[in-house]
RNA sequence: UGGGGGAUAGUUUAAUCGGCAGAACGGGUGACUCUGGAUCACUUAGUCGGGGUUCGAAUCCCUGUCCCCCAGCCA
């Protein structure tokens, strides 16, 4: 077989279509702001104590992928600190996924392990600078010191040493001269922080074991926290992209770059790992599938890893497209299998050529046909629909086996497959008929008598439709396979999810599994390259297992399932999903509290409150500005030259604090009064509240004063049907297509049209009177 | 009950710093078919709840609810 290639090209159509997402966001924010000179450094960083898996594809597809569409690069660090797990066997089978998944770190492979010596030097030097120690306390006191989420730890008796005595003490630690244990290096951060990470975290341990690496050079071994930042800083690293659950470790990993490394510093930013359903993802719950002998290995084709995937036929570029179309986020989710199971089928559509193989035989004799005959009927590989050319000879012969499923003794309406009395088509062949079913003693059908109708090769029945084609071989020259059927993993979508006394092994799918010895598959595949995946047609795409099939005893994967329209009477799937109904409850929110509390503290704030009541502010009004003494004052110095007290209490809460954030109110480039006459523009009528925003985001830049900004930028209102005539107008003549759509009855355009007027006009426009021409204008 | 994150169709994800809520998968219907596949067409379904600001809110303000992460000398 040379017609067709077992590696061809992915469908090209979807190339173009890049998602964005927040990290590229970022990404070019900083290539236009010049952040790191325009370059892109990324890194994807395993730890060497496990396989990589569908989840680790995620960040490899990010990292590399990034790298490659803004001309950086990527580096492959191993994050080597943890001598007692780590292990060669994993660092090659990592390199050999990524490499599998078609990325190239080039040269950048590192080792965490290859910059022991600087981590070393640059913990002396936190020493030198006061901001470490080294802690002689238990690992159980340690702990005991650390507090709890709600209450603060206590500082350890040894946290004031010396720089001396902690310079001594870490040289020691490294010669050898303690045992496991016996002290740890600490940053000096603070044992009363909120964020428990920052309760001075520890950074070096000792370990004495051999590393894989490094033998036994080292005794002392840097904690990740450490490692991590300092190796990125090392490496040039710009964008250190690491999933959710290190958010936390942000703060630590902030501290030690701005106390050790100069700008620009590499910084972090973490996004959703995946989860899959019905699988699981953690190295911990594989390890253990692994371990106790639930699975075959870590490439058993049911699991979420690399090498269960690339044994199971799936091939790279549909995990590629897979991580392309989930996106990158930062909400917990959890992604559909059919959108795996999709994008391989969709990759696999395209590549696979199509032969037949009969899962569960069940013999078929041509009563019409000679005994000794043998046609070698032309089948194409590929349908129709499929620009690709190639076929190859299928034996037809008097014996023949067809699926079990294909034949129906009493057949449900709709059924269009062979039953007693009718007919079917065999796919490139005949149509034959049914006359006859054998049974043994028990009832089984073990045989079917048919006739062929020698007219029907390459031509239509005539007279009559046919509506079924089915696959066949022929049982005199199929070849014996064993076929495994692969199911989900699970029964669960989430087996992370356990009931009250279970684990996750208790959800799993016992029929994940199913074994077919007694396949026949047609002979031409006995020529094919072993590594060839197919579509056995009508059933899915198969691929020969690598490590147990060979030429005298074939052993077929099923890659995946083909959709299947029919059967999909019996989907009702067990769920497991949906969000819980938010129930309403009652308890008092801290900022509100905050707020009163504030006020009961001080008969000044309380009194605002009862005067801007008086002034005529709602009560929530009253109570966002009397909660905090810089608002009273700013909003007490802004209203003194303004008549409408309330317009000013609704562009303080609901514009300036919504664009200054966090700052402080006092220290803005304006003056309260400033901001006083710019509301007092907009009661005015003077301007637009659009307009109004304009020259407030300026006076935020370089402050100044509002009237002077707006005769300067010619801000002034728009307020005339003549001056605005024109320019709807234009908008109407220059959107067609949404006018007629505005009166198909389609209102919500309304908004559409009044943006494109004020964007026209820059926002000096009165809108609600843009509005009202606008709507006398679509109605005519 | 501290701190840090998050909430848009069933699922995943968009929406040019307030201006048409859009896509993919899934579901449904139909067309086509020598694969009950593929393809095509149509369709279904959403801004966590409650207030407020605005001509206009997924986006801004207030408030409530729910989910995830952190008390390893793992990463």
């Amino acid at each position: 077989m040379q017609a067709h290639s077992p590696t061809t090209e992915p469908r090209a159509d979807r190339a173009s279509a890049k998602p964005r997402d927040f990290i590229r966001e970022i990404i070019e924010r900083d290539i236009a702001e010049g952040t790191y000179g325009g370059q892109v450094v990324t890194r994807f960083p395993p730890e060497p104590n496990g396989y990589l898996h569908i989840g680790h594809a995620k960040s490899i597809c990010l990292n590399f992928g990034v790298a490659e569409e803004y001309n950086g690069r990527c580096h492959l660090r191993f994050d080597d600190t943890n001598p007692t797990t780590e292990d060669i066997e994993y660092v090659e089978s990592i390199k050999e996924a990524i490499r599998w998944l078609g990325f190239d770190w080039g040269e950048h492979l590192y080792f965490a392990s290859d910059y022991f010596e600087q981590l070393y030097q640059f913990a002396e030097q936190l020493i030198k600078d006061g901001k470490a120690y080294v802690d002689s306390l238990s690992e159980e006191e340690i702990r005991a010191y650390r507090g709890t989420v709600t209450e603060p730890g206590r500082e350890s008796p040894y946290r004031n040493r010396s720089v001396e005595e902690n310079l001594d003490l870490f040289r020691r630690m490294r010669a050898g001269e303690f045992p496991d244990g016996a002290h740890v290096l600490r940053a000096k951060i603070d044992m009363s922080s909120p964020n428990m990470l920052l309760r001075d975290p520890i950074l070096y341990r000792i370990r004495h074991a051999h590393h894989y690496r490094t033998g036994d050079r080292w005794c002392i071994y840097p904690m990740y926290d450490f490692a991590h930042p300092l190796s990125d800083a090392i490496e040039h690293i710009t964008h250190s992209l690491c999933t959710l659950e290190f958010e936390n470790n942000r703060a630590i990993y902030d501290w030690l770059t701005e106390n050790l490394i100069d700008p620009p510093r590499p910084r972090q930013y973490e996004f959703a790992r995946l989860n899959l359903d019905y699988t699981v993802m953690s190295k911990r719950k594989l390890l253990r599938l692994v371990e106790e002998g639930h699975v075959s290995g870590w490439d058993d084709p049911r699991l979420p890893t690399l090498a269960g995937l690339r044994r199971r036929g799936v091939t790279p570029e549909a995990i590629r497209t897979f991580c392309d179309i989930i996106g990158v986020a930062k909400v917990n989710s959890r992604v559909e299998y059919e959108l795996l199971e999709h994008t391989i089928r969709d990759d696999l559509n395209y590549r696979s050529p199509r032969v037949m193989c009969v899962l569960r035989p069940l013999k078929v004799i041509i009563t019409n046909y000679p005994e000794d005959r043998v046609e070698w009927l032309d089948a194409p590989y590929w349908p129709r629909d499929i620009p690709k050319e190639g076929s190859r000879k299928v034996p037809f012969a008097r014996e023949l086996f067809i699926e079990q499923d294909d034949f129906m003794e009493d057949p449900p309406p709709g059924y269009h497959r062979l039953a007693p009395g009718r007919e079917v088509r065999l796919r490139h062949s005949y149509v034959i008929r049914c006359d006859e079913v054998i049974k043994d003693e028990a009832g089984e059908v073990v045989a079917l008598h048919c006739t062929y109708d020698p007219e029907t090769l390459g031509a239509r029945p005539r007279g009559r439709k046919v509506k079924g084609t089915i696959h066949w071989v022929s049982a005199a020259h199929a070849l014996p396979a064993e076929v495994r059927l692969y199911e989900r993993l699970f029964i669960k979508a989430n087996p992370d999810e356990v009931e009250e006394g279970k684990t996750f092994l208790d959800y799993l799918n016992p029929d994940s599994l199913q074994i077919l010895r007694d396949a026949r598959v047609e002979p031409s595949v006995a020529d094919d390259p072993p590594d060839t995946r197919y579509q056995f047609e009508r059933q899915g795409y198969f691929i020969q297992d690598c490590v147990d099939s060979r030429p005298e005893a074939l052993v077929f994967n099923r890659i995946v399932a083909l959709r299947d329209s029919w059967s999909k009477q019996a989907a009702a799937t067990e769920a497991g999903r949906g969000r819980p109904e938010p129930e309403p409850g009652s308890r008092e929110g801290t900022a509100s509290e905050a707020r009163a509390r504030a006020r009961a503290a001080s008969p000044e704030l309380a009194a605002a409150y009862d005067r801007y009541l008086a002034m005529g502010l709602s009560e929530l009004d009253a109570d966002i500005i009397s909660g905090d003494p810089e608002r009273v004052a700013f909003f007490d110095e802004a209203v003194r030259d303004l008549e409408d007290s309330k317009l000013l209490a609704n562009w303080l809460n609901n514009v300036l604090l919504g664009e200054i954030q966090d700052a402080s109110l006092l220290s803005l480039p304006f003056s309260p009064s400033s901001f006083g006459r710019l509301v007092a523009l907009v009661a005015g009528g003077t301007i637009s509240s659009v307009s109004a925003k304009q020259v407030l985001a300026e006076m935020l830049q370089k402050g100044g004063d509002p009237e002077a900004i707006v005769e300067e930028r010619g801000l002034r209102l728009i307020g005339d049907e003549e001056a605005l005539a024109t320019t709807i107008a234009d908008v109407l003549a220059r959107h067609p297509d949404k006018v007629a759509a505005y009166r198909a009855g389609k209102t919500g355009l309304i908004g559409f049209f009044v943006g494109q007027v004020m964007r026209a006009t820059q926002g000096k426009a009165d809108p609600r009177l843009v509005r009202t021409l606008l709507e006398k204008r679509l109605a005519s």
